[in-house]
DNA sequence: GATGAATGAGAATTCATTCAT
DNA sequence: GATGAATGAATTCTCATTCAT
């Protein structure tokens, strides 16, 4: 014939998974892991409702594959390209690190997944340890591990590292959770999903103006 | 306080649609909306399966009913409260802000509810909306009136208000979303949830810090 | 509330379990486990597809209901009829026991039963363990006690006890077989099913036979 | 014997059929015919999924020919051994053919196939007239027979003939039966399945003991 | 002949909701 | 007002079968 897709059936083994998890990952994102139906996702995929099946167990173990192959797959580049960054500054390597993360995730469909992982984790704690060994524990110890230096090279005042940690990441979360949820709603929130970056710039530089040494004699916190 | 609203709360004697309601609550908050049965929800009122529908149209109605009368009451509670507070400095009212909402909802089951409307705003974009105009708006208002007054006052210097807004509220949002996500499940977040309330007010020190004038000579306060 | 008031519809709710295992077992003996659909039985029970899982928790308990509720049971009562003949003959004895049985599984669905608890013994291995103490062994025990108390009288001559056991057993189980598989196929075994009873008769009266000490004295088998 | 039946078995070059067929009888033994997938047959003879569909149209024709290609043409087989022993007494010939029935069916994975024949009969009425035909009825044909001429010559007393090849047949179903259900479950059947032959040997002796002449004068035939 | 990706009808189970009592 | 038995739409998952390669 002279179509390409008039098939019925369109083989293409090695690239349904990776389309199947795609096509989760949108409807995960859009409409939370319940509501979510098997058929629907089959469906976004361009396939039928057994499909999937020939490819993960069930709906929990697509859950967990799109939580692996997004955030953790993009979180582990992250790791190492910022490990290769050992001459900035404090300052300058949080920068940095925001603007990657910005651009591979807080940007991305991945943001509406770190919401979704904290509205679900109670119902999947094996995955939530995963993910919290995977992503976030290798982030606090990335953050952590930027912030004592500053600290030890006199750049940043002391303070409690592990609320420091909290401090910068409460943006992130901030910023993933109101873009996925209110930001979606029309009606809601004009001005605060206005420019997200913006606020995440703006918030690291307040923060780290907070641990900065104030110039007169002041009592450290 | 003032007498308008007692009528509602007159008609105590019909404990009925209250204690469904606190049932309700308790139940969405540890299991999520999908996952709470409506015959949990009667069960854990005492009643059996139909009563609820004698109260409510339906599980959405209850949802709804959950949001509005716990976080939205207890929110303008504390917007009258606060405004009473007028002498006092900006960073007074915001510790006492924090200390508030730590007491009637950071520390409580509604901190657990505004996960949950989070989670589930893209489902309920009516409610959704309700809960923006009645609580994020509202709580937004505020904090950017006592910001903006000491601005004003030279207490801070200037910055994007909307953000600081944002910076004040990320940690509140980010306290509220673990302890009731990774928080509880065993075998994660060791050092997250250690200490809520000292985060939180690390977190608006710090916060404040930033919002000092640097050292170099400017306008007296 | 109280337990007076609820005649009517606790009546009905009282007798939708054995009605839903009535038709279960119907169903169940005519098809089989596997091609018996749960709403097959809802429907043959006068029921939509919901309502048995309000009695049973899914269909592997309905089929262990209908096992307990229908040969269990009436093995019991056999077993303490029985009890009660102590005076009689071996032959005697074995003789009622085959009428009683005739007359209450043999003749009876309960029959069909029997063969598709052999049918589905291994995939449900639990359940066939509860039917070998519950039925096959107390059966075996009772006609083991029959046949030793003849030997031991001099009534039969010795024998293994468990050939004997099984020697009275098997016919039985064949007709029950039989009649509930090639039996039920029209055009098959026009001369096998004919007079089931008759041929149990006979059976029992030539293995008693067999049982006879032979004239001359001979050696025990 | 004739030749007409040699072309079937004479490209057995081609191997692939019986394989599957092979392949197919131990699964449907071993886990029963609705249990078993086609994917397992497949994989059990070592070709894939759609394999078996070019020799066989279907799951269902596949079960018909294992039980043709096995029970069917080994009974034919033992007819046949059976009809050149014209010399020997009734007892010596029934002796005989329980041997042979033990060596080729009886203990080998023949006997599963029967009691899933039997399991399977009302769902497959076609093959079990079939079956009927092929096996049960020259089987008993073939005893009552024997038995016929064993009272003819005198050498067992006048019965029932149709109810002693059932007699005969009886021990042989249960023996099969037991052993490919109750017999295959741990922890069931502990002094049932010890040992087969020697029942199934008991039993002939038993019977046949019924069968003898008594010693003072009974009826004539 | 073989393959194995894809199909889609079908079955079990859940649970919000209704309504006769 | 309360009850709780019953409903039935909705959803997950299975597997015999097909057919392009």
């Amino acid at each position: 014939m002279g179509e390409s897709g008039n098939s019925r059936w369109q083989r293409k083994k090695d690239a349904r998974p990776s389309e199947i998890l795609d096509a989760a990952l949108t409807l995960f994102v859009d409409k939370g892991y319940r509501a979510t139906k098997m058929e629907d996702i089959a469906q976004a995929a361009g396939v039928t409702k057994g499909t999937p099946y020939l490819y993960f167990q069930n709906k929990e173990e697509i859950f967990k594959a799109v939580v692996r192959e997004t955030i953790v797959a993009r979180m582990q580049a992250m790791s190492a390209q910022l490990e290769q960054l050992q001459d900035a500054s404090g300052s300058q390597l949080l920068h940095a690190a925001l603007e990657d993360w910005w651009t591979h995730i807080g940007a991305t469909r991945s943001a509406g997944l770190c919401k979704l992982m904290a509205a679900e984790a109670t119902n999947f704690p094996e995955l939530a340890r995963f993910y919290y060994e995977e992503v976030i524990k290798p982030a606090r110890q990335l953050l952590g591990y930027v912030v004592q230096r500053g600290m030890d090279r006199g750049e940043f005042r002391p303070a409690n590292l592990e609320h420091v940690i909290d401090m910068l990441t409460a943006p992130m979360l901030m910023t993933m959770i109101m873009s996925h949820s209110f930001g979606l709603v029309p009606g809601c929130c004009e001005n605060i999903t206005r420019d997200p970056l913006a606020f995440l710039q703006s918030a690291l530089r307040l923060t780290l103006q907070g641990l900065q040494y104030p110039v007169s004699q002041d009592l450290p916190s």
